[in-house]
DNA sequence: AATGAATGAGAGTTCATTCAT
DNA sequence: AATGAATGAACTCTCATTCAT
């Protein structure tokens, strides 16, 4: 149930946002009542913060594994992450969407739990940019702290677009960006 | 009067999101009361379409100024653009954080109006991305559709985090992001 | 502009009701504002008191004028009394529907003008059936308040379906009403 | 607490009228909160559509009974009928009062279900008037829609001024009523 | 004679939440 | 594990009225 309740909320959030939905909506849905609603969430925000746990852990794990593969050099881990982050559009349904949509919806005493998580998947890619600046991989004369936040707005922004079941694959839209970004920032001898 | 309603609101809006904001929070602001509100806007949703006007009819302007300067090739048009997204950060408040984030709260009737306007700016930089690729400044092994969003995504993400009195100015930023997309988009003979 | 104001104001309180139509409707109707209203009437309540004002002070005199010609007999009153309420719905637009479901809009003070006036209309009605039976045009075995309001009601009711352009005229209706009531409270020698 | 609460504004709407009774007065009146009245109604005017539903049915219920006992002339059916109408002040409050006064309250919907049941009421004694005719118990010069209106308006006016502890009863009146219509309407040879 | 900006009280309605069962 | 009645605070919006100009 508590799991179904998730699932519900997620599509709902999607379409008419999470101030807009009314937990009502949410237990009309499943056919059960408010009480059932309280009885696995003490308040709309906890329901909220599931979601939003739920969604950045997958992410943060799936990068840690990225990043840790020592096999793999900087411009494939590059690659994978924005592969990673489009394909969760596909697997995660819209819970992408409503983490960055819906963050300002959250309580001071959650967000002081989302945000160092945040914070820290864009270090990990801003030490992956780093390290291939170092490497040699990458140009040394741009700021690896916009390059990062340019990636992640790219890769991001997808959700307000991008649609599994579209013309271009998550795979084709990844290996576009990628492209885009590393004859950008790697180091020229083409 | 009119116009403090609105620098209110936009104040209001980014800090605490349109649905979170109460007229009475806008007219507390101003030592006001809910009637004067109402005799200057017919609904809550007509001001968030005001914003919404003024800052699509503001960039669009802008735009269709720079892409018809025919002096400039379309390396400079897109470096521009980028410029006068992030520029419009300082000179526009929070209006482009606003614009993008409250789209979901205008009406269908609203909606119609916006939309198009969003998107005809979206399809002037893709025509300025089809037309480099056709003057060979740009590759054409990419496609273009999938280019002009990433450089909105890039560009329309900075609002999430840019601040104009940050440590790199706005100028600076939109070089960086030029280079990253330049350098890849373009066909090369580094 | 005074009269405009109550013209245009009955007509407003017919379709939509006394407390459903805003001083702004009235004002629009006219193209002024709302100063104009407040120039002319001290209040929405006094526009309505003087529209009961001018109703009744219009029936009362008619009625007054029938009653005291000493020509005519008891049924010939009852029947012109009759039409003159029909006539007064093309008359007086519809004053007299306003005038009947509007009452309980009137203020207390306002109410303690209006309520003598229409029972003094009513009072002079039970006169007449008085005299009528005294001189032996009608029946005495029948209470006379009650019969009165039985004509009241007959007469007054007809706002509620009455158009003077239907099929047929105010005088054919009075003409049924009246051989209804008088071949019944008439005494017999039919 | 749903029929309290139909209960209390059944009393609040005769005195106050609907538009100018609250739902804070009605949840007063039972020392409940306004979320109990949203709880058992969706908007005010379904509460008055309620009342005006259980009047109506009520009264065309009885109405089919009086009509379709075939051992019964059509004078018999026309006092019962009377009476009935009569007698529902009592039976119901002031629902009759509501009905007639307030239907302008409801909106297009409520309307499109409520005016065909009140017309059925008014063709169903349309019906006995004629039948009367063609058995030769009524006269048969005159229109046949103009005596039910004449019917309708003396009984229905009744609720503006009949007092169930007033001096003559429900049956009394009806019985005056009768008589005053049928000596009117029926072929005589008194 | 008329305007237009502003008020302030109150309207109907929504909704997250509680709690006894 | 789930219900359903009830709360109470907040919300958007309406409107008769005022008043300086």
């Amino acid at each position: 149930m508590k799991e179904k309740i998730i699932e519900a909320s997620i599509r709902l959030f999607e379409n008419k946002g999470y101030s807009e939905t009314s937990i009502q909506d949410i237990v009309d849905e499943l056919g059960v009542t408010k009480g059932t609603f309280y009885y696995y969430f003490s308040s709309k925000e906890e329901l909220l913060m599931e979601i939003h746990q739920n969604y950045i852990d997958h992410i943060l794990k799936v990068q840690e594994d990225i990043i840790s593969d020592e096999s793999k050099n900087n411009r494939t881990k590059l690659f994978e992450i924005i592969y990673m982050l489009l394909r969760s559009i596909k697997t995660h349904g819209s819970s992408a969407l409503i983490f960055f949509r819906e963050m300002n919806n959250l309580s001071e005493a959650s967000l002081a739990e989302i945000i160092p998580k945040r914070d820290k998947f864009r270090f990990n890619i801003e030490k992956v940019v780093q390290e291939g600046i170092s490497s040699g991989e990458f140009r040394s004369d741009l700021n690896p702290s916009i390059i990062t936040l340019g990636i992640l707005g790219m890769t991001n922004w997808s959700y307000k677009w991008f649609k599994p079941d579209g013309p271009l694959s998550d795979k084709e839209v990844s290996e576009i960006y990628t492209e885009i970004i590393l004859h950008g920032i790697e180091k020229e001898e083409r």
